[in-house]
DNA sequence: CGCTTGACACCGT
DNA sequence: AACGGTGCCAAGC
């Protein structure tokens, strides 16, 4: 069992209109990786079925996916804006941040 | 099997 | 408040 599987695992159930972060993810998997844990996303082979969307920095700021294509953030944002997540300024609000462990 | 690469996080300045 | 350097760990090559 690779830690991408177990991160999928649980990047599955985030619940919509909220997020979570890489740290906290990584933290809920009892390991350090939270960086790896970016990379498992970006790979994301699971692509509907893992929302890595709704995975975020622990600062509230989108990256990755939407990072290095400019019309892509704001799409993502639009989607999450859609789902019920508040973004300002290209950051989430922490109020719709949730620990893994609280979502699980 | 070892080296490089990150969708990151945590200081210090 | 913003920027940059440092540390961490799994995946890929």
């Amino acid at each position: 069992m690779k830690l991408a599987d177990k991160v999928y695992k649980v990047a599955r159930k985030i619940p919509k209109g909220k997020v979570t972060t890489y740290d906290s993810i990584a933290k809920y998997l009892k390991t350090r990786a939270y960086r790896a844990v970016g990379q498992i996303m970006k790979r994301n082979p699971y692509a509907p079925k893992v929302p890595c969307h709704r995975v975020i920095k622990s600062d509230g700021s989108i990256s990755g996916f939407s990072g290095f294509d400019p019309k892509n953030i704001k799409k993502k944002i639009a989607l999450l804006i859609k789902e019920g997540v508040i973004v300002k300024n290209g950051k989430v609000s922490t109020e719709f941040i949730v620990r893994v462990q609280d979502f699980i």
